[in-house]
DNA sequence: CATACAATTCAACGCGTGTTGAACTATTCA
DNA sequence: TGAATAGTTCAACACGCGTTGAATTGTATG
């Protein structure tokens, strides 16, 4: 999963999968979010003071990191009313890695002299 | 720009800067078009028809990534009419080492015990 | 019981976005 | 001059998103 070298096939879908997870980070007031949970903040409440934003919005942003698997739930031992939120470190990782693989300026290619008025080959046919 | 070691104040600015960017890319045929710009294809043409899109609209998608700076744009020196897109790779650079920094699975902190049943300093007072 | 509390869910609102088809620019070529 | 070519711009549509305020759920406490 999540590897850009197989074929074409399967990099397409993968390319969804990382779609998906980027679009989740891709929200300032999520990323603010993440950036706390990477601090060890952990419950809304918190979270919802130190950003200043009403706690159903904190508990909005946080249900779209977690429906693509980047922040995990767990509820208070003794009192199950407070709520614990963390990053997931495997999801994480496997971002990170594939981020990093994909957009790696060392994929660039050269241009690739196909097109143009000496190489016309993209005529609709 | 992009470096998320510093104050709070910065930091915000950054994310949002992070965010545009990511924002940019996180759209699966936008993947794709940054995909083949990786691979060398540069025309209009050739993306159009290597991903069965429109023409308008791998111009429109473009002009996202256009607009973030990760793609760069130039017209053929004997036949203007046309367009060659590149990857800027100043600024892939610098998103691949701030996305990697930024979400370094090392950067986890433990958990924060300061919210809770135990230490329940989250009243809005 | 009734109250308080942490958090979620719901309804509603603007706003932006991806897609489509048609019109339009600009350039080259006969 | 007129047709062809590469690409962009425009208008319009459905859809999803971030935000807000109120209502709701579930748990603990007196």
């Amino acid at each position: 999963m999540l590897n850009y070298s197989a074929t074409a096939q399967t990099e397409t879908i993968s390319l969804e999968l990382l779609a998906e997870r980027l679009k989740a980070l891709a929200e300032p007031n999520r990323l603010r979010i993440f950036n706390l949970l990477m601090d060890g903040v952990q419950c809304n409440c918190e979270l919802s003071e130190a950003l200043a934003m009403p706690p159903n919005l904190i508990s909005h942003h946080l249900s779209k990191l977690r429906s693509v698997g980047l922040v995990d739930v767990e509820r208070d031992e003794w009192d199950s009313r407070w709520i614990y939120y963390s990053i997931n470190r495997a999801a994480l990782e496997e971002l990170n890695a594939a981020f990093g693989s994909f957009f790696d300026p060392n994929r660039i290619q050269p241009r690739r002299l196909t097109c143009g008025p000496q190489h016309a080959i993209c005529r609709p046919e």
